[in-house]
DNA sequence: CGAGGATACATCGGTTCCGATGTATAAAAG
DNA sequence: CTTTTATACATCGGAACCGATGTATCCTCG
């Protein structure tokens, strides 16, 4: 997920991995921050595999920048991370809205809207958290009311995605004529 | 996360290895899945840390099961861990689901709402996941579709949450006279 | 002019995660 | 009667994560 944003930014612009971890941050931070300790290692990481360059840019503000930008094949591996993400990417919500959040680079309307569809078929099956043997229970039917609160919150969003869900998916497949 | 969950579970029950992860699965498996090499490393370390005990009961079914118990060291650590928890445990919907299906282990109405209350502070803080410059974007001012959309989802989970956190902290406090 | 804070990068070590793989047994299906 | 599926546990190795710590510069404010 990390080198998903890392490469999503660096598609916009290069960056150094300062201004990096800020807007990372700015994305995702709030819920999960991002330590420096795991950015520098995904650099390293996405480098070693060449899908960025750095260029050192001496001593203009105060310790030498390394300005990251992101090679062709960098591009590309993007897109088929986009593409074709992961089932977890699609299920937990901090990596779904980090998909999300860089879909617009997949520039095929088609090619997005198959990506939401898989998020919409995850939403439509029948999940709960508590089950009573196979059943899935309903927010009524349980005692703990933090249980409950769980249900009851995991509905309204569920609710909400559906509702956006389907308007995007109609706007996209009128895009795709 | 896991370690809480397994605590939590066992609270109620001894359980084996095998029937935590059925539970732990139905808890939270269609988010994020539970590897088995995830869980018995688990296991082992809470058995070191001697918060719980194994009894193996030879050939009832397949392979000897161990059963395991929590200890009343065990005990306190869960409701150490659901009455302080750390930061990302409250930011993290997937962790913060955890703390909420076992907090009904913690007994204090006083101490359940100081949870909550943790939580509501959170929510309440004006966060986005889109700036220009230190101003939050509001999901009307972005063109891209599904940026606009991480909002929408976002702001309605808020929403449903706020709400829920209101009426439950309100009959607490009741509760806690 | 000295202190503090922001900028910028980096490493180290411990912990955790997880896919792949292995070993058995018992029950159900064909 | 044999294959498949479910039960039940376990290890290994590579990857990823992350708190702590270190280094060095520049800017601002008092």
């Amino acid at each position: 997920m990390l080198e998903l944003a890392i490469l999503g930014f660096l598609h916009d612009t290069p960056l150094h991995g300062y201004e990096l971890r800020k807007r990372i941050t700015a994305l995702t931070g709030h819920v999960k921050p991002v330590a420096e300790s795991t950015l520098y290692p995904a650099i390293k990481r996405l480098e070693n595999a060449q899908l960025l360059e750095r260029a050192t840019q001496p001593g203009s503000v105060a310790a030498p920048r390394h300005v990251l930008t992101l090679t062709e094949e960098g591009g590309r591996e993007l897109r088929r991370r986009l593409a074709d993400p992961a089932r977890r990417d699609i299920t937990d919500e901090n990596r779904w809205f980090t998909v999300l959040a860089f879909l617009r680079h997949l520039e095929d309307p088609e090619a997005q809207a198959a990506v939401l569809r898989r998020r919409l078929a995850f939403l439509e099956e029948p999940a709960s958290f508590f089950y009573d043997g196979d059943r899935p229970l309903r927010a009524e039917e349980l005692d703990d009311p933090f249980r409950r609160g769980i249900l009851t919150i995991a509905r309204a969003t569920s609710q909400a995605e559906l509702t956006w869900l389907r308007t995007t998916l109609d706007s996209l497949d009128a895009a795709g004529h």
